[in-house]
DNA sequence: AGTCGCTTTTCCGCATCATGGAATGTATCG
DNA sequence: CGATACATTCCATGATGCGGAAAAGCGACT
């Protein structure tokens, strides 16, 4: 059921691995060997021998129910990552809080949801609240959105056919009609609005940024502090850094 | 060199692969192939292979400098792992929540540091605030300093000479002595307390989750509601937990 | 500009190492 | 209590990853 396609000029077992590793974290996170064996499309045998070596490495735990599930070094391989995307767009996060005052984040498309990969507080006792490594559905987010708009409309048609659009608030889009019309409206101009449609009272621009791999800049504040005119004033601003973080990313 | 060489029966180039991306991660995140070559003991050309495909499943990005960081997928595992984690342990925190009121965590120790890997956030308004997969020192923490005090005191103490003791708050502990007493009083007790060591104004009662793997609970609130009949309440309940999570852990 | 030294990348023959099917042991179900 | 399904171990086979060495880029230094 991965997406995975063995493919040419590389370490199988390694592939193999995570294969396993992302069958795991797609079957919730909890399965037996069998399922797991099924869900690679490996012999029994094979994967649990791969199995058992991530288990001495300590990347998955064996549960007394001879079950597995993912082990705690993934995690903070994961914050390491996390935090490594940060420190490149630190600078420019930091810059576009300076200029607006109100929380940026950057993030990147996993599969079919968007995860923050870097935040930059605003300095605001009021604030949102996001945390890193956070997966967020795309259909009803700042960043979301944005990504799909950067993607060929099959993909993100694909994307949003296999994820609905369930209503998260009473703003949430969930006509697949509005819904494509808003991205195109998203591309048209450069970026889209988040209208309370994840969280009540949040309202939130974001920008795509261009360049390889999927990612979204946005900034987010209480609708109480971003009205209408400060939209118009941050939009072309959060264009700006999508396009500075896609240059930086293909330069640094 | 700060990785092992598991030499019992596993499949060797996944042991190989993982030790390059904690190289990777305990360079700072991001290196070149030689130093990863050299860091890891490996081969130029086999270190080569290794990275190349890990490239090519999206676990690391390849820099145009020609330099290699983590890639974004580590960061949607490491997520699924984190609330992997959060799953068994959710009921045992919820309910510590409703008996105490206070925020409640789950911690575990990776490499020198604590990383919490599971939260259920207090009732009330104003409250702490710890992200999912953070990583915390040991030595400033309530998580950290039961982790500290499960360990064998040799254990603890190599972790403590690694990471040294600085000063976060007024109220953190930077004498050595004073810190090895502190944790023989809460390995003496079952529990430890966290005076404001890391943010102030925050009091902390943690517990260790006894059992394999090294693991921490955790309440904590704001010295206003934290008072110290209060924390002498709570100290037995915060232990209690302690051993019905090592007990879901050894059982589950 | 020219040269030198370094790092990264590719190549290839050899032996190691992973492979997967079948056999054994162990829990779960009827 | 018997039967089934699952997890685990074993082993001969050959495909696969290994690493030394050479080629290609890249940057630095004169």
């Amino acid at each position: 059921m991965t997406t995975d396609i063995p493919r040419s000029g590389g370490v199988q077992s390694l592939a193999r691995a995570f294969g396993v590793l992302e069958s795991l974290a797609e079957l919730g996170g909890e399965a037996g060997l069998s399922e797991i064996a099924s869900a690679t499309g490996l012999a029994p045998g094979t994967s649990h021998r791969l199995v058992r070596t991530l288990v001495d490495l300590g990347y998955l735990r064996q549960l007394p129910s001879r079950r597995y599930t993912l082990g705690p070094k993934l995690v903070g391989l994961g914050e390491t990552a996390a935090r490594q995307f940060g420190r490149w767009a630190q600078p420019v996060l930091t810059e576009l809080v300076a200029q607006i005052g109100e929380t940026a984040n950057l993030a990147v498309l996993d599969g079919d949801q968007a995860v923050y990969v870097a935040q930059v507080p605003s300095p605001h006792s009021v604030r949102m609240f996001t945390e890193i490594g956070r997966r967020v559905p795309v259909h009803c987010t700042g960043v979301g959105k944005a990504l799909l708009s950067a993607l060929p409309a099959a993909e993100s048609a694909a994307i949003v056919a296999r994820t609905g659009l369930p209503a998260v608030t009473p703003t949430t889009i969930t006509d697949p009609a509005a819904f494509a019309a808003e991205l195109e409206a998203g591309r048209a101009r450069g970026y889209v609005l988040d209208e309370g449609e994840q969280e009540t009272g949040v309202r939130c621009v974001a920008g795509p940024v261009v360049g390889p791999g999927s990612a979204a800049v946005s900034v987010s504040g209480p609708s109480s502090r971003m009205d209408d005119s400060t939209v118009a004033r941050i939009a072309p601003l959060v264009v700006a850094a999508g396009r500075r973080l896609g240059a930086l990313l293909a330069t640094a």
